[in-house]
DNA sequence: TAAGATTTGTTCGTATGTATC
DNA sequence: GGATACATACGAACAAATCTT
């Protein structure tokens, strides 16, 4: 198993191919080396030192190549006794974030992004319907409550429009697909950023307010009830008139550059 | 504009925080530089020695910083004269292996991705009728004649699903809507991998195969005809049949573990 | 509390590789 | 080919974090 003794790092740079620096190459031989091992979540990976032995790479190499899986997440490391690299679980968070950074340039629209809510947020809450139990109904009527009264200036708008989609994220959490999930809430993340960067919604606009307030309660109502294709109808109007609503607003979305 | 001397990279790691190591700090320190220049794909970075004195850190700690924005394509770095590091855009295939690292331990199933193709594929063709060359439309011709025959062994079977995933993953190729483009090219890719790396479709079934060409040559039709509703419905139909004869299959799908 | 052991974190000096002129 | 301007890589020393006793 453990075949000790340098491992299959190439010494020379194979010609045509776009050339890769050693730290790279060492990153994807470990990356290999856990694939082949196996290992999970939490297993513990060779010292820094086993490493320049079993690379035949000077310290700063296998460093660089340690930061590289650290960056997509795929490694944690820790100081001292007992410390070392470990395998990790890459976080919601850095997903987003990774995933973000690939649409920086892209400039989505407003659009776009409400073309695919108002085909995947309709079949998420149909198949939660009679899924969710008592308290995550009642944390989502709570979300509802944070703005029981029309906003009165823009910021209070906005505090609003991000409770609001928070709502959706928290939903989308519930999910058990857990594709269908992470696409909900990267989309909630990124309209939140967008309304925390930018100046939307101002006036403050009443009406996105009470139709938004009122699909919510009545969406909650059906999940409660577990009537699937009622729940599904809601979603897809309340899409509908978000999008109308938002149409109007500022069409490029920039999403960040990124976050750890 | 360009201030001199050492910029603000903390020297005290802040308490309560998981801790953050100093290659890590100078990454985020030099993200944020770049965000606040808004800087554009290729721009130059300023050089290894520059950014030693700028955030006056060695040689080491500074190219772990830059590993870690390489390795998440948010940069790309050349040698010689004239080289150095420069803004790059982050690359589809890195955007989908960083994803794909997400859902590495998720286990996602057959049917959570079938759910969401159901949702979104229909949605695209819909769009993109009328809207293709003629050139594309024949390259689609072209992936459906890869397959003229029913596949007589479980080789060619793989195959022919390959060369069929491919016509979704060049249809989303179109779209104008990146993310939907994207996240259809994603599963179109999980697929694919998973097609190679297991043996599904044996044995060979010639019903997946009828249908399959069926369907696709009727929506080239469609699309060509500019015809978006009924595009849209031979999709939809499509991907329920496809589910359908795929879900007597293995359950379990794992995206693979990276690729740089 | 303190000392020691263990493991990663950081620095510096030097040498090598690579692309442009 | 040679000079130049860059990144790339190595090795040895020292610093910091954290666990154990």
């Amino acid at each position: 198993m453990t075949s000790r003794k340098s491992e299959t790092v190439p010494t020379k740079a194979k010609t045509g191919e776009p050339r890769r620096s050693r730290p790279v190459q060492v990153a994807d031989a470990i990356k290999d080396w856990v694939v082949s091992q196996g290992l999970r979540k939490g297993a513990r990976l060779p010292s820094e030192t086993e490493m320049i032995a079993r690379y035949a790479r000077s310290k700063g190499t296998i460093r660089e190549a340690m930061r590289i899986l650290e960056a997509q997440g795929l490694i944690e490391t820790r100081t001292g006794p007992g410390g070392g690299s470990f395998v990790g679980e890459v976080s919601v968070e850095r997903a987003r974030a990774l995933l973000g950074n690939y649409f920086y340039f892209k400039n989505l629209s407003i659009r776009d992004i409400y073309q695919i809510r108002r085909a995947l947020e309709p079949e998420l809450v149909a198949t939660l319907a009679g899924q969710l139990a008592e308290p995550a109904l009642v944390e989502l009527e709570t979300l509802i409550d944070q703005y029981p009264e029309p906003a009165a200036t823009p910021d209070e708008e906005r505090e609003q429009h991000i409770a609001s989609l928070k709502f959706h994220s928290r939903l989308a959490d519930h999910a058990d697909n857990e594709l269908l999930g992470f696409l909900i809430g990267f989309m909630a993340q990124i309209l939140s950023d967008l309304t925390v960067s930018r100046q939307l919604y101002s006036p403050p606009n009443v009406e996105l307010w009470q139709r938004g307030r009122a699909y919510q309660m009545d969406l909650v109502r059906a999940l409660r009830a577990g009537d699937g294709g009622l729940a599904r109808r809601i979603m897809a109007d309340h899409m509908e008139t978000a999008q109308t609503l938002m149409e109007g607003q500022e069409e490029q979305v920039l999403t960040r550059f990124f976050a750890e």
